[in-house]
DNA sequence: CGTGGCGATATCTTTGAGGTATCGCCAACG
DNA sequence: CGTTGGCGATACCTCAAAGATATCGCCACG
């Protein structure tokens, strides 16, 4: 049986007139007969009862008419859905990431995706640089924002772009001595308790921090540790100490604190933006779109890479 | 777009391989690749990703899919369904009939088609005569039992046939002097308090009354009026006089009464079948078939006007 | 550097969808 | 009561396209 068929039948039930329906369907009357015809034989039933009155279903074709108008509407949706899909539309959107970059390129790239993109199902899964790459890897996300570029197996089928350069800086109390100051030195910061972060992407944080104070790191030993950049900086609001972290802090509004440069100015690894080099998804690609509108530092990079979606 | 193109590309997704999707569609591999790039032409996207391990469909193709695999149900199920309306086990049978039907021949012939057809929805609605004459025609009821044969413009389209004879009897309390008796004459009717009823069906059995008691409708005008036979045996149940109906209230089991028949046997109007002459519904054959099974006295009435469905 | 597996392409064959002409049937009408 | 006209079915033809066969191009793999 063939989608024909259950047009011509729905149309010759629609019309009630075989001459009718033909004409409306774009064909002669005798093939539509025919077919009919053939339809009734291979379903096994007479479909149409044809009175001098007009063509009306039999019980048989009414209820072959209710499954054949609902196939016709799948048949359509289905280009329909296809389009969609094609074009980014509708989907799905993997996405991992490390928790500070909740601060900083997220927010404004989240709420702009989300907007042009409504039909799009965003997974978000906050995790450490390393087991973003794992991920893609083996394709159980779409796209990742790590710290520095994915390291381990596979990682040469990846496509990594830098999205954000990173620094350190401190974070103190508005009544500290050194609110005032536009930066604080590594001396200043060897005489003070510090608070740095602990998570699994700290190693690097950590490198840096031993750079910009001395490989003696009995300063460091005996720093505060807090879990996220969110504790640093309450812990420093609250006095105990001078926080360290990355310069995306600065995206965290809280009043009673105060953000201030470190010279020598010490960087971290770049923000990493990493996907399947071989995945050409539309919906990648409009999110690709969105990192370049939100994040202009590195549209070139990227365009370096990929083509535009547009 | 055909049916064709659903049935290739599911096959295509189910084995991710050109060769072995054709092989499964008994067709060779050279019209499957084509006919899969005009689907895609079609659609105006790529379904299918054509990679060395393996074909597998791209977003589009997943959502593409999903309608597909739908389209393909709907139409296996559209020649499941014919089927089964065609052999009537499905549809739905709306039956007019008089009230004293519930009492012969429905409980049996209901509870048989039930169980032979569950599938089939049964509108039942209890109406007079004249109502079911005018529904029939109109083609608001499917079948009819009534109380003589049907009568109005129209009827010369139905086909009616007799399916139980009926008379008058009496019903009185097991206290009452007539509770011994065989049966009861006209003259001792004439002397007792009487119970008849008064449905819009009645004037035919009022008419038998009045040729068993005689045109002195004196004794008909002090009857005690019921408006259902369930009534009229309550009521001689409890004595206040001798009930009048048709033999069909046997059927009622009731403690407390006794029937009686009536000398002389008084006639009263057939029970008739009646339903469209052009209607050739398996459902209302496979009715005419309980029918037949369940009044076999008017079997061979039914085969004279129609053929059995079996 | 073959070699084999796979999908695409080229070309031919054949099925069957659709067109034209006509028939058979019945209701309506002169 | 024959005629006519409308409708669906049938007969026959045409041609588009589904499918078969042969072959090509490409890449992974030995």
């Amino acid at each position: 049986m063939e989608a024909r068929h259950l047009r011509y039948a729905v149309a010759l039930a629609e019309h009630g007139h075989f001459g009718r329906a033909a004409g409306e369907l774009g064909i002669a009357q005798p093939p539509l007969s025919k077919q009919i015809a053939d339809l009734e034989r291979e379903v096994g039933a007479r479909l149409f009862d044809r009175t001098r009155q007009g063509v009306f279903p039999t019980a048989a074709g009414e209820a072959f008419l209710v499954r054949a108008r609902r196939a016709l509407e799948e048949i359509a949706a289905a280009t329909v859905d296809a389009g969609r899909a094609a074009r980014g539309e509708t989907g799905r959107l993997r996405l991992g990431f490390i928790a500070s970059a909740l601060l900083d390129p997220l927010p404004g790239v989240l709420s702009r995706f989300g907007r042009e993109r409504p039909d799009v199902r965003l997974e978000l899964h906050e995790m450490a640089t390393s087991r973003s790459s794992l991920a893609l890897v083996a394709g159980e996300l779409d796209v990742a924002i790590t710290l520095g570029s994915p390291r381990g197996a596979g990682v040469e089928h990846l496509v990594s772009v830098p999205i954000g350069r990173d620094h350190v800086i401190a974070v103190v109390n508005t009544a500290h001595p050194y609110a005032g100051q536009l930066s604080v030195s590594a001396d200043q910061l060897r005489r003070q308790p510090l608070i740095v972060s602990a998570g699994e992407d700290e190693p690097s944080v950590v490198a840096a921090l031993r750079t910009l104070l001395g490989t003696d790191s009995s300063v460091l030993g005996g720093a505060i540790v807090a879990r996220d950049v969110h504790t640093i900086i309450g812990l420093a609001a609250s006095g105990v100490g001078v926080g360290l972290g990355p310069s995306r802090m600065r995206a965290v509004p809280r009043p009673g604190v105060r953000f201030c440069e470190v010279t020598p100015r010490t960087p971290l690894p770049d923000l990493v933006l990493s996907f399947a080099a071989r995945d050409h998804s539309p919906v990648l690609r409009a999110f690709l779109d969105v990192i370049r509108a939100n994040c202009p530092d590195v549209g070139a990079a990227l365009n370096d890479r990929i083509g535009s979606h547009t």
